[in-house]
DNA sequence: TAAAAAGTTTAGATTACCCTAAAAAAATAA
DNA sequence: TTATTTTTTTAGGGTAATCTAAACTTTTTA
């Protein structure tokens, strides 16, 4: 069993490495996890002898199968409780994730496996974060960030920045998940969009928002 | 804040202190706690040091105002959170315990104020001992044991044992929250009753689980 | 009431995780 | 390609929580 540092390591690590595509280098774990470089290098090789990352001294560190599966589990807790505490406990889609941080560490099989059914197996989270089923399976969307939906009409199917300020940003502007946006205009001066919401509302949003909206057309 | 170990050892201390009424003893923490006594001694200084409670060298341990304070609120969680699993999530009285074990220490008064608020604000949990409100206040109930009730009709307000094996022996043979139950006869032998639930199945129980079943005439 | 037993504390280690400072390797620039 | 900068690792320590063994205090027994 794993303690509850070496999981938020090896959640980190898969985030990091594009769900286990790339290498992960050790200052950028050391900068997601907000600890020392030296601090990651001493993890690392605990979760290498554990086989659930392959670690390269001076190289970087690649998630195995073994830990993509562990990985896979905590994000599917994660986003399970999200989901829990914005619909049935009527949280904000800002207020989940530091619950979520805590709750996702909880060991009982049975938990997750009755949260779900609870919740009716949901397949994606409060910020439209695919929740992977309980083998790890989850489809993969292709969704574009709406900085690349110039002129279209476009569903937005997730959030890119799952920050509180970013989330409370775009609740106070009326943009959800499953809003209908037509991207009507594209400043040249600083690349931000002029856009209108579900047919009614026009507003102007920055590129940086509008990067941190994926949507599909 | 408290680390998950000494809300541990604070809500243990608790519940040998009989609610902050009596002196706690290092090897009755240990016992409890499934550690050594000289890990005890060690915690036991820590706590006292916060105020959470008064040490007096070979003498044991009394619980502060503050301790109290603290202890009630794990208490509090740990009870919503078994609520919450059986009412909620279809668990068992039986299997809920260890979960909320885990589950006391997820710091979120949010949290949990919307979780008393989704559940209907609870007086008692699957076991039937009572809630404390934000507050740190419940109801103190006028509850005795079975095994004082001969001859009576009573109804089951609680346990006062809450392991798996009693809980599920009790659910084999038709005993819950609620359930009316009529003490016939007291065995000379072994002390052990022969009672009829709900004016329909008669049973023999023991002493033992006679002591363990706590009810109000 | 003195000796034995039981209970408790102290001393000294161990493990997990984290830190700073120095050394080593890799990447970049001159 | 050598020198400089950046990145990473190693060395050496610190804190929280635990343990064993030894010392000390209190309680019980004889
Ligand atoms: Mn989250
Ligand atoms: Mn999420
Ligand atoms: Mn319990
Ligand atoms: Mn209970």
């Amino acid at each position: 069993m794993l303690s509850f540092t070496e999981e938020n390591y090896l959640k980190t690590i898969y985030h990091l490495s594009d769900s286990g595509a790339k290498a992960v280098l050790t200052n950028e774990i050391a900068e997601a996890i907000q600890t020392k470089p030296a601090s990651v290098t001493d993890m690392v090789k605990k979760l290498a002898i554990k086989n659930l990352i392959a670690y390269e001294k001076y190289y970087g560190v690649k998630i195995t199968r073994q830990g993509k599966t562990e990985a896979l589990t905590i994000i599917r807790k994660h986003r399970l409780w999200e989901t829990f505490l914005v619909e049935k406990l009527g949280f904000n889609w800002g207020e989940v994730h530091d619950v979520a941080e805590q709750l996702e560490h909880i060991q009982s099989p049975l938990l997750i496996e009755k949260l779900d059914e609870f919740l009716g197996f949901p397949s994606a989270d409060p910020h439209g974060h695919p929740i992977p089923d309980k083998n790890g399976k989850f489809k993969v969307a292709r969704q574009i960030p709406l900085a690349e939906a110039i002129g279209k009409k476009a569903i937005v199917r997730a959030v890119k920045n799952s920050s509180p300020s970013f989330l409370d940003y775009l609740s106070k502007i009326g943009v959800y998940i499953g809003a209908s946006l037509h991207v009507l205009a594209k400043m040249d001066f600083d690349a931000s969009l002029e856009i209108q919401i579900d047919g009614k509302k026009k507003v102007y949003i920055s590129k940086e928002a509008s990067e941190n909206i994926l949507v599909t057309e």
